[in-house]
RNA sequence: GGGGGCGUAGUUCAGUUGGUUAGAACGCCGGCCUGUCACGCCGGAGGCCGCGGGUUCGAGUCCCGUCGCUCCCGCCA
């Protein structure tokens, strides 16, 4: 049974609004939908009816007068069903932007179902409308046929994830939405527990453990769409509750879990989209590799501008800007730029407010002369500095240079942002095309300055390279992770592990965070004793769906490929939640309000 | 938590140096129109200028505060 089979018994309509064609002609049909538009001709009316595969005109002729009078009063939004006769256009009135363009349909019935306040936007036209009125009715605006297609685009992507892990053996297995809170990394979101005074549940920031869970159970390849929920704060591509496949196989290796993912990506690229995909198979980056060339590790490998060190030649400038920075242990490094014309002051200015958004202090900048480089800066370089650094970068007459000096992460950062600045200021990339890529062999660990700790770098229960074992306690922070993210555009759309499989390897690695045995076995108990009973060596990764819609579907914001997203404040505008709740609700809960509901928060 | 932008008709916006009755387009309502598909033409209604305070003879416009939306930084294993 599917709306427009013919078959079913369906009072409302025996076709979609999408599918009549001039085949269809003379065929008595009924359609139910949506009035899209109304063109009233005094003496014919057309209607445009909207459902969700599409949109078929209806025509009005006066002859019939009840119907045509009860036309006459429809407005847009209203929702109808009618029956009529499928009829070709007359010559040289078919409309070619439509499938159905072809033919209309000659109402002999019409029945309003349910009338329809003027809406508070037009839903029939893509017009920018403020975000607070679209997300308090978004119900309306799903109706617009970008947002609608963006969901169904969503179903098919998710489908074909289903029908593609199912095909090679993995089952689709839910986790807990109400678990334990692993104050670590993200804040949680927190469920009271009324069995339980004081007593919390977490929302899951992800299934990791109880993934690995499942592959101690014998299970060997799980998937699930999982919900992933944290308590910060919001962001263009970043909403408190996420959807990710979060998939998990044992006995495996990281080859075989990117050969997964990027087949599966390919085919869902070359399926479902028009977009080409730059490289096939999808190029391979050492973090390392990443940070040098592009000052990230989540490079947009579509364009150039790649980072050129010129730390050696910075070293022995007289410039102690770029001298001082290698001998403190940064580094100079730099982009040439070409197609710039001639910047003014200003420009420049706005520039080196790009890079000090990346911390840098200042932004070393040189126009590329016939003969020399030009610039501020440039008289404290000698004729043969000049022409290495112009060699070094690679740059022609008219380029611009631009070098940042500093310690590594501020160097890399700042000359990231330059680079993503050029790339939207110049339009270096193809918006139709996919620069995929993998990152890979991030090091375990990074070091918090705040708190003077090492930390994990993306979770503590990922596997160190095997050849960095005997530096887990000397030297973590060189140990190199089974660690793997994939990265399209520049956009972080998959991250994943190999993870510890042994009890006394996990051990080693709280340890060097500083988790103590008795600490571990509080909070990862379950894991751990579940690691003695045969746990397998397994792995795994956790694409995001949101981001992978975004990019696919070119959507600039999160919220426009989630039906129901929260606003950057993270409240939900059309239910209005949160809400305060009956006192008797906090009773049964234990719980106290310090402080009345609708008081602004930390005042 | 911090910074930027925005807030004027149902919607999207304009609004001069502080000065008469706050405008446009779309939408809405009414009329006319038999081939439109962003239909067309004529007419009309519609405003707590986010909110509160201040300066001023006079505030949409200037100042202070506040609320909301949004983008960014922090944060987000």
């Amino acid at each position: 049974m599917y709306p427009g089979d013919g078959q079913a018994a369906n009072p409302y309509r025996t076709h979609t609004a999408g599918e009549l064609r001039k085949e269809n002609v003379g065929e008595r049909v009924r359609l139910a939908g949506w009035v899209h538009r109304r063109r009233d001709h005094g003496g014919l009316i057309f209607v445009d009816l909207r459902d969700r595969w599409g949109i078929t005109q209806v025509t009005f002729d006066p002859e019939r007068e009840e119907v045509f009078a009860a036309a006459e009063g429809l407005r847009p939004e209203w929702s109808l069903s009618v029956e009529g006769e499928v009829v070709r256009r007359p010559a040289g009135n078919e409309n070619l932007d439509l499938p159905t363009g072809q033919i209309e349909v000659e109402a002999t019935t019409l029945d309003v179902l349910n009338a329809s306040e003027t809406p508070p936007f037009e839903i029939d036209r893509e017009r920018p409308v403020d975000e607070l009125l679209r997300l308090k009715y978004r119900y309306l605006d799903l109706r617009r046929s970008r947002m609608r297609d963006n969901v169904v685009f969503r179903h098919e992507v998710v489908k074909y994830m289903r029908d593609y892990l199912d095909e090679r053996g993995f089952l689709e297995i839910e986790t807990p939405l109400l678990t334990r809170s692993t104050p670590e990394g993200a804040r949680d979101y927190l469920v009271p527990s009324r069995l339980y005074p004081g007593e919390f549940y977490a929302l899951p920031q992800s299934p990791q453990q109880f993934k690995q869970l499942l592959m101690v159970a014998g299970f060997e390849r799980y998937f699930q769409i999982a919900r992933a929920l944290r308590d910060e704060d919001q962001r263009g591509d970043r909403q408190p509750e996420h959807t990710q496949l979060d998939l998990e196989m044992s006995y495996t290796t990281r080859e075989e879990i990117l050969a997964l993912v990027e087949d599966l990506y390919v085919e869902i690229v070359e399926n479902l989209t028009q977009k080409a995909i730059l490289h096939k198979p999808f190029p391979r980056l050492t973090y390392r590799e990443a940070m040098d060339r592009f000052g990230t590790d989540k490079p947009d490998i579509r364009f150039g501008l790649e980072l050129v060190d010129v730390s050696e030649l910075a070293r022995s400038s007289e410039f102690k800007v770029f001298r001082g920075a290698v001998e403190a242990g940064g580094s100079v490094r730099g982009i040439a730029v070409g197609g710039l014309g001639d910047l003014t002051r200003r420009e420049l200015d706005d520039l080196t407010a790009v890079a000090t958004t990346g911390g840098a202090r200042g932004l070393a900048h040189f126009r590329v002369e016939d003969k020399a480089l030009a610039g501020p800066v440039a008289k404290f370089f000698s004729p043969e500095e000049q022409a290495s650094l112009r060699e070094r970068l690679g740059a022609e007459t008219e380029d611009y240079l631009f070098l940042v000096a500093d310690r590594d992460p501020v160097v890399f950062e700042s000359l990231n942002r330059l680079r993503l600045h050029f790339r939207d200021r110049l339009g270096l990339a193809d918006e139709e095309s996919l620069g995929f890529c993998w990152v890979t062999d991030f090091p375990l660990f990074e070091w918090n300055e705040e708190e003077k700790r090492v930390e994990p770098m993306h979770h503590m229960f990922t596997m160190p390279r095997e050849e960095d074992l005997p530096l887990l306690e000397s030297e973590p922070l060189k140990v190199i992770g089974q660690l793997y993210d994939l990265v399209a555009n520049g956009v972080e759309l998959a991250s994943g592990s190999i993870r510890i499989h042994r009890p006394d390897l996990q051990q080693r690695v709280f340890s060097v965070i500083g988790i103590s045995p008795q600490e571990a076995e509080r909070r990862f108990g379950a894991m751990l004793t579940a690691f003695r009973y045969g746990a397998p060596p397994h792995g795994g990764i956790a694409p995001g769906i949101d981001r992978l819609i975004m990019v696919l579907r070119d959507q600039p914001n999160i919220r426009e490929v989630m039906a129901f997203p929260k606003t950057q404040a993270a409240r939900d505008e059309m239910m209005d939640a949160p809400s305060p709740v009956d006192e008797r609700q906090l009773e049964d809960l234990h719980i106290r309000l310090r402080r009345k509901p609708g008081d602004a928060a930390g005042s």
